[in-house]
DNA sequence: CTTGAACCTATTTTT
DNA sequence: TAGGTTCAAG
């Protein structure tokens, strides 16, 4: 078999110890994928029905490289293994067993938008105050009893919730659980959660036998970024597996130090009671080390940054591609500074290192900072690409044509209904939406149910009436045309159309185009006869297409034709990924750790994890940043450098950038590393010295501002000597590029690196000197 | 019931 | 800053 020899030692020992519970520590970069795909192809060489099979994974993104993988050794039989995500695995499987628990089959799903609509009516209906009623933070405080498994009763019966609940006066927080519940349910509706809790209470309640029929399925259970999973995972995990004559076949992949999640429930506990749980059953444990990805400057950092925090699964990761670059840090005035110099260096790397745009990645801490560095690689021609905030499915206009969808599929889908009742206007307000709301909480049934039974003026029954007809046209399309046909009837019988047509603004042409973004994708799916994964039915109805994108998100649609574009995103979005070089920017204390993380050890671990998920992304090139002042809100603030920049190893760091000289000292502002030894960092505030505040470089110059008089940029040529503010006396080597966009190389002879700098000219100042 | 203007509030987020 | 929500007047 030679896949196999595509491995190293402990690699292949963890692909063909197939039987019996295995846990994989797999480091950055050291081939978890590859082990965790060619386990799976060996168990199907090896004679195992690829449905027998059951890989469960967070994202989508990875089960479907899984699969990809998985079909580059076994062929087309890999399409019938149940690989795919938490939710939409069990999300299949509840499509077929709802019924048994109270829910209807065709089941809607909530996103957390809906969540969140749903507990803010329960907020209001209840009378409680906003301020400290806050549904995110009810959501999370719902999701994590959830992820628990403990349920509104029991919620009710935990002092220490309550207490906790009472100190955050919200005393009420169990009650809105338990109506948020009913709520749901009445709805024929599942919130994310849901998909898991409920899976769990159908394992649990265990009718007809239920259970063992999905225990008999599944010969071998395998899980992706185990360390990112939550208590309720880890249960459903062990119904599947862990009972009296199972042969326990299950295997875990993960690396604690990679765990980022646990702001959402994700505990490394579960790794940790998987080695106790399977320890009497033989469990075998294999860690993998070598880190294929990054040279050694990158991986010992690392090292040394995860060093810092407290409990650990001992593991050394090396690499064995030698030193490589070290690590730069770049220190900016501002945000606009970084962001320029940020830039500054991407050209520089694409010049000097021959680096393509795929290979570069800027990452940040919250996706709010990209703006700064968008503005500037539009203005130095670099194509880039924004990763994260708001996705496609979240935007108004497609939330609005996806809800008539839903609505047609499932009229108890409350949320739906909410938000359609009235868009486009037809004369359904507020008033009559609230003598409504009255009612359904009375008798408790369907919103929808209650339409007809409400005390109403004659105008606002008309409309209701008006409307529910309208519903239940679009009812009968769902159920006797397919998805495309109905959808397309939905969005020009709504008046959605007529709506949007209206607008003739660019923002409603863009609102436009997104619905019909959305049609073309229902005519995709209709049209689509790939089969996506096992025992998939050609069901192109309405319903199947709305299972297929709930669990979507943004990455679903399909990929620029044109890949060469620098990566923007969040680190969270960064895992699993990696390019030649990455720059890490923002880091500076209450932004990277973030100021919500600051309270605890915990939280502050975490973020340290962040760090080092954000650090082994590098493949070459490693580039940390920081401004000393940021706009936020609106506002300027003042940061402190990051901690986690103390920990980076003094030797692997590279003393760069023009900002060298202007500190004056080694490493200026941070205090001497031996007397951090990493153990005292909660009195860590009056650590870093306050001298960060650079002399004006325009007066280290010696350019008197008032005597600087700036020419046109169109005076500008090739061979003159200029004066530019920050970088002082230079010469303008060449000047690139069209009338508007010109772009001038310019040497400066007391800037300290770069010294030769690329400078777009429209918006530069500079005086011609000579 | 609808509209516009004041007002308020901000992490990360595989699903 | 930017966006969403809320509130008071049409």
């Amino acid at each position: 078999m030679s896949y196999l020899d595509e491995l190293n030692d402990v690699q292949r020992q963890a692909v063909t110890n197939t039987d019996g519970p295995v846990l994989v520590v797999a480091g950055p970069g050291s081939g978890k994928t590859r082990v965790l795909t060619y386990r799976i192809a060996h168990l199907i060489e090896k004679g195992t029905a690829p449905w027998e099979i059951l890989a469960l994974t967070f994202t989508n993104k990875a089960a479907r490289e899984m699969k990809e993988r998985i079909g580059k050794v076994v062929g087309p039989r890999a399409n019938r293994v149940w690989a795919g995500t938490f939710h939409s695995i069990f999300a299949r499987i509840l499509r077929v067993e709802a019924e048994k628990i109270g829910y209807p089959s065709n089941f809607t799903i909530y996103d957390s938008d809906d969540s969140k609509s749903v507990i803010r009516s329960i907020i209001q209906e209840m009378n409680l105050n906003k301020d400290h009623y806050n549904p995110n933070a009810i959501l999370s405080r719902i999701s994590s009893a959830k992820s628990s498994l403990i349920t509104p009763k029991l919620y009710e019966k935990d002092e220490e919730l309550r207490e906790q609940d009472r100190m955050a006066k919200r005393p009420h927080l169990h009650a809105i659980y338990k109506k948020y519940t009913a709520r749901c349910k009445r709805s024929g509706a599942m919130d994310f959660d849901d998909l898991l809790y409920r899976l769990y209470e159908l394992f649990q309640k265990n009718p007809d036998n239920v259970l063992d029929k999905y225990r008999e399925k599944f010969k071998y259970v395998l899980v992706d970024e185990f360390q990112d999973t939550n208590h309720l995972q880890y249960s459903i995990i062990r119904k599947f597996i862990q009972y009296d004559k199972s042969d326990r076949n299950i295997c875990v992949v993960g690396d604690d130090a990679q765990s980022i999640y646990a702001f959402r429930g994700a505990t490394i506990q579960n790794i940790l009671d998987f080695e106790k749980d399977f320890e009497k059953h033989g469990i075998k444990v294999f860690k993998l080390e070598q880190n294929y990805r990054s040279t050694e400057h990158i991986v010992q950092t690392a090292n040394e940054v995860i060093g810092y925090n407290r409990r650990q699964i001992k593991k050394t990761i090396w690499s064995d591609k030698g030193d490589g670059h070290k690590i730069k840090l770049i220190k900016a005035m501002t945000d606009g500074e970084e962001g320029q110099r940020i830039a500054d260096n991407i050209l520089e790397q694409k010049n000097r290192h021959h680096l393509r745009n795929s290979e570069i990645a800027i990452l940040y801490r919250t996706n709010a900072q990209s703006r700064v560095f968008e503005e500037y690689l539009r203005r130095y021609n670099i194509a880039y690409k924004i990763f994260g905030g708001l996705s496609f499915y979240q935007r108004k206009e497609v939330k609005d044509m996806v809800a008539y969808l839903r609505l047609a599929v499932n009229t108890m889908d409350e949320e739906a209904l909410r938000r359609v009742i009235n868009y486009p206007k037809r004369g359904i307000g507020k008033t009559t939406l609230d003598k409504i709301s009255t009612v359904t909480a009375q008798l408790d049934k369907p919103l929808w149910e209650c339409l007809g039974r409400v005390q109403l003026s004659k105008r606002a029954l008309g409309a209701i009436a008006d409307f529910v007809a309208m519903i239940k046209s679009f009812q009968k399309k769902a159920e006797g045309e397919n998805a495309y046909e109905a959808a397309s009837y939905i969005a020009k019988r709504s008046g959605i159309m007529d709506e949007l047509k209206a607008d003739n603004s660019v923002e409603g042409i863009n609102r436009m185009e997104n619905v019909n973004a959305l049609l073309d994708g229902v005519k995709a799916f209709v049209e689509d006869d790939t089969v996506i994964d096992t025992e998939t039915i050609a069901d192109k109805s309405l319903a199947s297409y709305l299972q297929n994108i709930a669990l979507l998100t943004d990455l679903d649609t399909k990929e620029d034709e044109n890949t060469e574009y620098v990566t923007l995103m969040s680190v969270h979005a960064a895992k699993g990924l990696e390019f030649k070089s990455v720059f890490v920017v923002g880091m500076e204390e209450k932004l990277f750790p973030s100021f919500m993380s600051l309270e605890s050890q915990d939280g502050i671990d975490e973020e340290r994890r962040l760090f080092y998920v954000a650090i082994t992304r590098a493949e070459q090139f490693l580039t940390l940043s920081y401004a000393n002042s940021r706009y936020r809100y609106g506002q300027m603030r003042y940061n402190e450098p990051s901690r986690f920049l103390q920990e980076v190893p003094l030797e692997r760091l590279e003393e760069i950038s023009g900002a060298r000289s202007s500190f004056g000292s080694n490493r200026p502002g941070f205090m001497d590393r031996s007397t951090d030894n990493g153990n005292s960092n909660g009195s860590s505030g009056a650590r870093v010295s306050g001298n960060f505040k650079k002399p004006d470089r325009a007066v280290s110059l010696g350019i008197d501002p008032k005597d600087f008089k700036p020419n046109a940029p169109t005076e500008i040529q090739a061979g003159m000597k200029v004066l530019h503010l920050k970088f002082g006396e230079g010469k303008v080597l060449s000047i690139d590029g069209g009338s508007a966009n010109r772009i001038a190389t310019i040497f400066f002879k007391n800037a300290s690196d770069p010294q030769q700098r690329k400078i777009m000219l429209k918006f530069a100042k500079l005086q011609i000197i000579g």
